[in-house]
RNA sequence: GGCGCUGUGGCGGAAUGGUAGACGCUACGCACUUAAAAUGCGUUGGGGGUAACCCCGUGUGGGUUCAAGUCCCACCAGCGCCACCA
């Protein structure tokens, strides 16, 4: 009687059963001190924000990441595979003001809701190391870190424009302001408004951060390109200019070599110099712009498209390379915060000079004349920004002209580095990080406002600056922390006087920075961590997560570690060796081609001709990003409850490769429960007619027996290399296949080699899917766990082959194949070749010129005419 | 505007410069069944031929090579990131 494979049975047992035997514990490095070393391996995926259910976005990054660890497991790497929780966050404080329940008891739930779906995926985690970032053991050593960065002098303070609403009176959170610049609840325009915040001065490491990336050959190139266009360097040169008052302006250009064509300048309109410019003629004006660009957002700034707008100051500077006088303008086209808010403008060869010249009627001179035109400032109708001869520039005229490191550039930087009026340097994009947050749920900022002394760290041995959890959320006015008097309050730590702590809590991005460097010494009550644990396990050998924290997640985490290495707390300045970003489940649509309308799928009668049912228009399938608007959504419970979670697991892994875009498709689940129901029926046949599993193969096969045993060793090799480094799951899994395929196949089932072939394919599934390759190595009669067995090896002897097929091309076209002796040598395999039919047939009444044999693979004949 | 990535059957996807389409899904046919489901077997890029075989085919156009899905150049389409960045 043949036993039905049933997945809820034996997941859950088996789940039992690992979680009370430790089998996922980690594996410290003293643990086996008698044995050999074993090399460490940290296989980590991003942990998630706790929103209340998981879904499939979250079962593809950590089934990739179960299965790199399992392999490493079976390969004897002692491993670390932890999972935590980011739990600060504002979801948690809508909650509360939507349902009235506590951020902390929300949050909570849906942990326990979350962790026991996890943990019915079957995922090989040491839940004794988790971490979450809101619980006050955890975010103690946040503070403890932002104290760190405060003592560096990396942690500041300076004013900053954030989001404000003016109906609800609070400060709102990018996400919270809609496309069209609206508060998501209020409804009301958001305006910009000045407070004083907190930043992280990450800029200190921008060039290192540009530099290493260089040491991150398992990052993907993409990610590398992201992040290097966020940090943004560009090089060139500041020069100083000088106003006929004598105030000295300095600004940043990429291009000094034009500096002889700067007509005018103009500057941000916050720029500070700008009230000291301003002429009492154009005070009016002045006044009349900056506030109008004061009160845009954004939004605005960006939708105005290319109309430049601007005001004079009434003012004039000095160009330090010639000495012509220019007039200073304003105009919001530059940026305070980028390079020096001010910059020299070039119309002849920058086209957004150019427009501002043209709008207000501002000269024009051209320095660099292209090849074989002669421009005129008078006449041009854009800028030119190309290559060609530098004129009218005095001591570089004649140099030819171009972008970047050209030729006049660094002419034009070392005229101005010996004349002293200027300096080459880079100039970066990227800005401090703004890491204060005028919210509730989030990591207090360990500061104590005295009257007397100021700002004050509070001490170390008052850390946690606990969070109250007595608050009253309403999502109106300011943070309820600064209402609450019994927190505020307190006596400064360095003088005794009447105090008040900081209200502002740290951005959640600081919780996430360090995360993983907790994981290595998860319980430590003493320390942020352990150097000597952190050094051991550090870096993460294969991180895994989704595309969308390519640039700041990553870069701030990057940030961190670079920091703590400098603090010499950690002997290691790159957190995560590889990465992999793992692509999006998508979920498959019916959509009204015409009116973009989603239809629900339990209305579709024929899913294999779609219909609109209230119009009968022939619907599209489209897989979309799933979600409940679009009806496409598949809940991760739903799939194990139906199929079991190995089958889920194998879908994903299978369905494509782990950084594409995988369209979830029943029918190919479907079909992945049937290879493992192949599967267990193959086994469980075995087990029926075959005693022994043990035995080992006899000195001399038969050629069924040799066949079948170059099918399991190609497949331990070929999935082998599937799964290193390059991760290939889709492959590797079809390898699977083939050698279930391999066995159905086979006719020698009662040899040693069927059975041989029989276990490999458990153990090499066991990553995969955990569950069924447990249950059926157990049905072999083994007590111990596939999980604790070694990865299979392949044996090079059971991979020779004694004939192998060789194409037969003729000039560069295949013409058929021939079996030949595999040790056959070049002049062996051409005269096979020659006598071929296939090289016969086409050949015929031909001059061969020339034959190419690659040995193992082909004989090409070249042949004349 | 800048910088990148991707284009392969009805579908998801395989192919160290060397037999394009592995593996799977779908569809169709057959077997088993009273029937269905399940399972098993077969076919499944297009065209021609009874067959052996032949011709065409990896977004488009060129090139390199004995040989190109793969390398180089240009273009087209889709996607991503950055963007009044001096």
């Amino acid at each position: 009687m043949e036993s039905r494979y049933e997945p809820q049975v034996i997941e859950e047992k088996w789940q039992q059963v690992w979680a009370d035997q430790g089998l996922d514990r980690t594996l410290e490095a003293d643990a086996d001190a008698t044995q050999e070393a074993r090399p460490k391996f940290y296989a980590l995926s991003m942990f998630p924000y706790p929103s209340g259910t998981l879904h499939m976005g979250h079962v593809r990054n950590y089934t990739i990441t179960d299965v790199v660890a399992r392999v490493h497991r079976m390969q004897g790497d002692r491993v670390l595979h932890p999972m935590g929780w980011d739990a600060f966050g504002l979801p948690a404080e809508n909650a509360a003001i939507d349902r009235g329940v506590a951020p902390a008891k929300w949050t909570y739930q849906n942990i326990a809701q979350m962790r026991s779906e996890l943990k019915r995926l079957g995922l090989s985690y040491d839940w004794e190391r988790e971490v979450t970032t809101c619980s006050p053991d955890y975010y103690r050593w946040t503070q403890w870190l932002f104290l760190e960065f405060f003592k560096a002098g990396l942690a500041y303070q300076k004013e900053a424009a954030v989001n404000w609403d003016p109906i609800d009176q609070t400060v709102l959170a990018n996400e919270q302001v809609d496309s069209e610049g609206r508060s998501w609840r209020s409804g009301a325009i958001v305006e910009r408004k000045l407070l004083r915040q907190w930043f992280l001065k990450i800029t200190d490491y921008a060039e290192q951060l540009l530099q290493d990336l260089d040491k991150l050959p398992g990052w993907p190139e993409r990610v590398k390109l992201m992040q290097a266009n966020w940090i943004g360097k560009s090089t060139g040169a500041q020069v100083t200019f000088t106003t006929e008052a004598g105030d000295e302006i300095t600004v940043f250009t990429t291009r000094p070599d034009t500096l002889w064509g700067a007509t005018f300048m103009v500057l941000s309109p916050e720029h500070p110099l700008v009230p000291k410019l301003t002429t009492a003629k154009q005070k009016k004006a002045i006044a009349a712009y900056q506030q109008a660009a004061a009160a845009k957002n954004e939004i605005d700034r960006t939708a105005e498209g290319r109309e430049k707008t601007g005001v004079w100051t009434g003012s004039y500077a000095i160009n330090p390379v010639n000495g012509e006088k220019i007039p200073i303008w304003i105009a919001d086209y530059v940026l305070m915060d980028y390079g020096t808010g001010a910059i020299m403008a070039v119309p002849a060869h920058d086209q957004r000079d150019f427009e501002f010249a043209r709008t207000f009627g501002l000269p024009v001179q051209v320095v660099v004349q292209p090849e074989g035109q002669t421009l005129d400032g008078e006449t041009l109708t854009a800028a030119w920004p190309g290559e060609g001869v530098m004129v009218n520039s005095g001591p570089i005229d004649g140099i030819p002209a171009g972008k970047g490191e050209g030729q006049s550039v660094m002419a034009a930087i070392a005229w101005l580095e010996q004349h002293g009026k200027g300096q080459g340097m880079a100039n970066y994009r990227l800005r401090d990080w703004l890491i204060s947050r005028q919210r509730y749920w989030g990591c207090p900022i360990p500061v104590i406002h005295c009257p007397d002394c100021g700002m004050v760290p509070v001490p170390e041995a008052d850390l946690p600056v606990r969070l109250p959890e007595e608050v009253d959320l309403t999502g109106r006015g300011a943070s309820p922390l600064t209402q609450l008097e019994s927190w505020l309050n307190v006596s400064c730590p360095s003088c005794g006087a009447a105090a008040r702590r900081e209200t502002d809590t740290m951005d959640t991005f600081i919780d996430s920075s360090w995360y993983f460097l907790r994981y290595p010494d998860a319980n430590n009550a003493d320390q942020v961590f352990d150097p000597t644990k952190v050094n051991d396990w550090m870096p993460v050998d294969q991180y895994v997560g989704g595309i969308e924290h390519a640039i700041l997640h990553l870069l701030y985490s990057r940030f961190f570690t670079k920091f703590l290495r400098d603090r010499g707390l950690i002997n290691f300045d790159e957190p995560f060796q590889r990465l992999l970003t793992q692509g999006m489940v998508q979920g498959k649509t019916y959509k009204n081609p015409r009116t973009g309308k989603y239809v629900v799928p339990s209305q579709v009668a024929d899913p294999a001709n779609p219909v609109d049912p209230e119009s009968g228009e022939a619907l599209e399938v489209v897989y979309e990003k799933m979600s409940k608007s679009k009806y496409n959504g598949v809940a991760p419970e739903a799939v194990i409850n139906k199929y079991g979670a190995d089958t889920a697991r194998m879908f994903i892994l299978f369905k494509a490769p782990p950084e594409k875009d995988l369209e979830w498709d029943e029918a190919d689940v479907e079909g992945q429960f049937r290879f493992l129901n192949r599967v267990w029926r193959l086994v469980t046949a075995f087990t029926q007619t075959q005693k022994d599993a043990t035995q080992t193969p006899p000195d001399s096969l038969t050629k069924p027996e040799k066949d079948l045993r170059r099918a399991i060793h190609t497949a331990i090799q070929e999935t082998t290399h599937d799964l290193a480094g390059d991760y290939q799951f889709n492959t590797a899994v079809s390898e699977l296949m083939k050698l279930s395929n391999a066995l159905n196949e086979a006719t020698c089932v009662d040899s040693p080699v069927y059975a041989e072939g029989i276990e490999t394919l458990l153990r090499l599934m066991a990553p995969f899917a955990p569950h069924i390759s447990e249950e059926l190595w157990h049905q072999l009669g083994y007590t111990d766990s596939v999980h604790r067995q070694a990865w299979p090896v392949a044996d090079p002897q059971a991979l020779v082959v004694d004939e192998i097929t060789i194409v037969i091309q003729v000039m560069g076209k295949t013409r058929g194949t021939i079996q030949v002796p595999a040790g056959a040598d070049k002049q062996a395999l051409e005269d096979y070749a020659r006598e071929s039919p296939a090289a016969q047939r086409h050949l015929e009444g031909k001059e061969i010129k020339k034959v190419i044999v690659v040995p193992g693979k082909l004989v090409n004949f070249v042949v004349a005419g």
